[in-house]
DNA sequence: AAGCCATCCAACCGCAATATC
DNA sequence: AGATATTGCGGTTGGATGGCT
């Protein structure tokens, strides 16, 4: 039987949208708010699928979009996350206030691998080009060859995800769509990043001693710190080599991200990493 | 001025995840 | 539990634009 379409394809307008288009979609959704996105063609005059509807939306149209050319802070931001967690566009997206995932894929694809490509890095890889080429772990070099270690050597996302709990979610009340999700430990490899993961849900009581003393050990330690992320400026944490932190801010500017505070997310305190805080769009 | 080419980016498509019945 | 509906993500396409010959 299969799937039925998503819209009805004949009585649909394609292509680049109009500014009336435009206007019917704001102003309904100014009145009716985002959501029923299936519906809302039909009920906002429109002869769009929803999807286009949502996708216009999302892209183009929401007030706190930010537009303009990507400033150096968000280039660098942009480049340390997708070495973290590969093409993962949304979620890099919420690290980068008033960006869309498709604006930074956009300008992943035509700004930022040429960039790297000229600096003699593999965009894929992070990893310098020559090197990528020959990976360290060859059979020659005596190491024997795992599916995990590939992995870790391509820098796709290093997170694998192994249970979700959705009884669990709607009793805590959580409202978003995520997953409570349990990620194994990972020996990171990054050249420039240096980070030993270990990340679980920010479950107390499920917290392994082992992860409690890292968290005693290292809370007082910043983000930019533990990452290898310093912004070059002093920092008031533990460590003599991190930099200026501002822990109280919770609305933030792309350039204090990589260096703000978050709760410890399995011995780590970071937004950068906390992938428990990041809200699917 | 015309043609070609490269670049940019809005929009589309297919599919997976999730929700609902 | 399975079928169907809906939403969201990532890859890709194609039109618009500008630079060069």
């Amino acid at each position: 039987m299969g799937r039925s379409p998503c819209c009805e394809k004949d009585h649909t307008n394609k292509g680049a949208w109009t500014k009336e288009e435009d206007d019917k979609l704001i102003s309904y959704i100014k009145s009716h708010g985002e959501g029923c996105w299936r519906s809302l063609p039909r009920s906002a005059g429109l002869q769009r699928c929803g999807k286009s509807c949502r996708l216009r939306w999302i892209n183009y149209l929401r007030p706190d979009l930010k537009r303009g050319n990507f400033t150096l802070d968000e280039d660098d931001l942009i480049i340390k996350l997708h070495s973290l967690l590969g093409n993962k566009w949304s979620l890099i997206a919420t690290r980068l206030p008033g960006r869309t995932d498709n604006e930074i894929k956009n300008y992943w694809n035509t700004h930022v691998k040429r960039k790297l490509l000229r600096r003699g890095i593999d965009p894929a890889t992070h990893r310098p080009i020559n090197e990528t080429k020959a990976p360290r772990d060859s059979p020659e070099s005596g190491k024997t060859e795992d599916p995990f270690n590939v992995k870790l050597l391509s820098f796709g996302p290093l997170l694998e995800k192994k249970e979700s709990f959705k009884d669990e979610r709607k009793q805590s009340g959580l409202i978003c769509k995520k997953e409570r999700v349990e990620y194994s430990v990972v020996e990171e490899r990054c050249f420039d990043l240096n980070l030993e993961l270990r990340i679980s849900p920010p479950w107390q009581d499920q917290l392994h001693d082992e992860t409690n003393m890292r968290f005693h050990r290292e809370k007082h330690m910043c983000t930019a710190c533990r990452f290898g992320l310093g912004n070059g400026k002093e920092c008031s944490c533990d460590n003599v080599k991190c930099q200026t932190v501002d822990s109280s801010s919770s609305s933030y500017s792309s350039s204090d991200i990589s260096s703000s505070i978050g709760y410890d997310f399995l011995g780590l305190n970071t937004r950068v990493l906390d992938l428990s805080t990041l809200e699917m769009k």
